[in-house]
DNA sequence: TTATTATATAGGAATTATTCTTATTTGTCA
DNA sequence: TGACAAATAAGAATAATTCCTATATAATAA
């Protein structure tokens, strides 16, 4: 997995203008220790051990500024965020049902470049290809149609 | 854009054992002529105006029933889900800041084929490229950095 | 066509994720 | 060090989604 050390993070953070504080040091790091795609809530129960008075939201809007910064990711999945520090180039699988994400890997998309006249003076800050669809844990479930 | 007629959307909900009702009927037929990719309260107003007294969490029930039919596709954004008819391959630019999605295509991702490990027995229903940024109207802006 | 029954619906309440507000604190830069 | 814009904690507010219950209805078989 790729990812900033703490001195690469500081730069980040400060060629933005944004100022380097231990929260924000320390949700970075709860970040890439919580693993796999966390939601807030996660992260916020993971920097909580080093940083027991640290407040929910702050780490919410760190999440989302680092999500700025480009040197995060975020994919929305299950009525939630879900946050993702790995920088290498990577796509998901979603399951509808149980909201369980898992990364894959493809040359073929890494490769791809977007259509010139698709993001005109569009920043991009990540590219993703996303599947969705129904995992085969769930489909052997086969929950009822209607949902719940 | 490619979609379902009136006897295909009944074929495919009677096919998998989805009751045909009239609210099931218009709810697909209001997310066509909402367009755009209108979250769950736009489509729910659009019925509304065909079947006045049709419920919020049926119209929400019905777009997450078409959604595991394949008939629509679903991506969250900006906090909530957007419904999608459109069943040509297409793909999608999100902007962070303003949660406007923007269709593009590419004949290059449309070609693209799952590497066979990705997804062992996953069911796929949709496939679609999410690029994540800020488009040209927000970077203008440059609202202040800590969000909001 | 009618009776049966599983499924769907309306309406409203409850839950959960996210965002905001305010008072206070703290990096950063001169 | 001092000034100040930016960040934080705490909790309240908002908005999206899901759930609950009683009733209604589409599908099926007789």
């Amino acid at each position: 997995m790729q990812s900033l050390d703490n001195n690469a993070l500081r730069k980040a953070m400060s060629a933005r203008g944004l100022k380097v504080t231990p929260q924000r040091m320390a949700i970075y790091g709860a970040l890439l220790s919580a693993g796999g795609h966390p939601s807030a809530e996660e992260v916020f129960g993971a920097v909580r051990r080093v940083l027991p008075n640290v407040s929910f939201d702050t780490v919410y809007r760190a999440l989302l500024s680092f999500t700025e910064l480009g040197i995060i990711s975020v994919h929305e999945a299950g009525g939630k965020k879900r946050f993702d520090p790995n920088l290498a180039g990577h796509h998901h699988l979603h399951c509808m049902r149980c909201n369980r994400i898992t990364d894959f890997h493809s040359p073929e998309l890494d490769s791809v470049k977007l259509p010139p006249q698709a993001g005109k003076g569009f920043q991009v800050l990540s590219m993703r290809m996303t599947v969705e669809g129904i995992c085969s844990a769930c489909s052997a479930k086969n929950r009822g149609r209607n949902g719940r």
